[in-house]
DNA sequence: TCGAACTTTCGAAGCGCTTCAACACTGAGA
DNA sequence: TCTCAGTGTTGAAGCGCTTCGAAAGTTCGA
């Protein structure tokens, strides 16, 4: 293994020299510089993680943990995770991965000095992880955005936006009757915040443009095409599709466009989806990207910003917006 | 924050001591033993991961270079990941997600001592990574078969052996002509190591079995509906079909279903996806597993016999296995 | 009773790096 | 000429841990 010794050796310089070399936090010549330079090129030199660490008590890792289970939205967090991962090395940071979704884990990963930082996914409203952050004394940041007290700063989409900027839509193409086919049941029932943060901004939009909407659970598997057979025999008027549910897009967009054509109309469907899911399933009016890489670089960003400025930003929303087929 | 001094301090022994109460490297009595204990968990002590691999010179961190682009079989991607990461704990280590899919990004990690180890997916035949690992000095695994020499030992699932068993079943269901709905192009003219593997499983067994098999690349999106159209307008006596491309399954067994209602035969489907996937799709005879999660503990089981025991296993194949409905 | 052979514990030397205080220069101002 | 400020460089003291060699204490057989 190459030292800093070795370098300095080489380059006939001090220790330090070579470290300050690397840092920048001292003036060195030019030209020491470049024989410095030179010397850990020449031999291959990078500094020990583990030495670095001990000595400037700071890591340069910060723990991601995500959900890692499969289930919803895979590439939502998929998408996420390499926002983060990547817009971490920008800043100079490696991302360790945590195991298990629960507070032990945080702890770990703090108290042994393997992170300078969190970064935590997937947080209910009243997670207990969030009490375990704020006591934790490393600095965190939530992707989502849990209710209650505001102690950990929290980045996210702006779902409540998105709400409204669909049914504005939908409006605009001429729907009076809407629907919001979203999450699964077991993710609504547990009140999980971006889906009740959907559910509001798609009702209070549909009140103030006075048409009605109804929100529905629906199951990310192929019995979605019961739920939404069940919600358009139920109310044959309703048009207007906002679709928040990854697994169930392709078969939701099947279903409507078939029973539109057995009735005659023409139902439109809005798709709130990464892009690229948006891309493979045809059929869709619009569809609103869930930025998914932007939020995990956003998160990022945050953290980094409170890493070297001490800052302690609060909440962070990434607005919505249209892609998609343009008005026909 | 809290040094192993404060520990032996607070218990009245030395950091030595300590040291090997926590490592169990030499006998200490039962009664120091409880003492240490004790304050260890008092103060809620946990060593500084930095000086503890200054020391020790290991990290208890595997490095893994994760593919993690979407596109292409989000959720196996996510199940290996979830493997290695849950395995990865059992045996103490944790993991670093690494950014890029390069060898750079490999050089980093092993050369400034983040890791132990490296674990590698998604390797292509002739990947440059290969090259890369063998001459760092650090062990590793390979997530995949790549052709060419074996200097990096291996785990992946046997695809070429889930070749066989789908051809086996389709067959024993009485079908006679076969149809392999595989990745889409860019990852068979990549001729990316399973996709070849399985194919030529594919195609052997057909000849054995003495029934026709062709082959057809497909696009992981909605057109993969004209992709099996076509398939099926070509040949009409296409009855047996082995699907293995994520995006496009509920697309194509839809298709598949709708067309043998149409044309009046009973056409069958054998899907090659983790069994999650398969059970969101309705209409499949069977479906193989890919074991995605199984395939990421197996290798960080290698990974870590290697680390411990110095052993060189080469090639380990998970074999396939049908799960699903029953023969009706 | 003495020493050999264990068992248990300790002191101290690093591991490779950062960083502080201090030193040696240089040039400018008095 | 002497100070003073600035610039560039260095030596050495840690950071918190592991581990080796050795010390101290204990047991046992001769």
């Amino acid at each position: 293994m190459v030292t800093i010794a070795d370098v300095a050796q080489k380059a006939g310089v001090s220790i330090s020299t070579v470290s300050y070399v690397m840092s920048g936090k001292r003036a060195i010549s030019q030209e020491t510089r470049d024989r410095v330079e030179k010397a850990i090129d020449s031999l291959g030199f990078s500094p020990h993680a583990g030495a670095r660490s001990l000595a400037s008590r700071s890591t340069n890792v910060i723990g991601l943990q995500a959900p890692l289970r499969t289930g919803v939205d895979v590439h939502v967090v998929m998408q996420i995770v390499t926002g983060v991962v990547t817009q971490a090395r920008k800043h100079g940071y490696d991302i360790l991965l945590l195991a298990s979704d629960d507070s032990k884990a945080l702890q770990r990963a703090a108290k042994g000095s393997m992170v300078d930082a969190l970064l935590v996914m997937d947080v209910e409203s009243d997670d207990p992880r969030i009490d375990t952050l704020s006591g934790l004394g490393h600095p965190s940041v939530l992707i989502g955005l849990p209710a209650g007290r505001r102690s950990v700063p929290c980045v996210d989409f702006d779902f409540e936006a998105a709400g409204w900027l669909a049914v504005d839509r939908l409006v605009a193409l001429g729907h009076k009757r809407l629907a919001l086919i979203g999450s699964p049941p077991e993710v609504m029932s547990r009140h999980t915040s971006y889906a009740d943060r959907l559910a509001r901004g798609f009702l209070a939009a549909c009140e103030a443009n006075g048409v009605t909407g109804t929100v529905h659970a629906c199951p990310s598997t192929s019995e979605s095409i019961a739920t939404v057979d069940g919600v358009m025999t139920e109310d044959p008027g309703i048009t207007g599709f906002f679709v928040h549910n990854e697994g169930a897009l392709p078969h939701v967009a099947t279903t409507i466009a078939q029973r539109g054509r057995q009735r005659g109309d023409e139902p439109a469907i809005v798709a709130l989806c990464p892009d690229d899911v948006a891309r493979s399933v045809p059929g869709l009016a619009d569809s609103i990207a869930v930025p998914a890489e932007a939020i995990g670089a956003a998160a990022t960003d945050m953290i980094c910003e409170i890493l070297s400025s001490g800052a302690k930003p609060a909440v962070r929303l990434l607005p919505p917006a249209l892609t998609g087929a343009p008005t026909p």
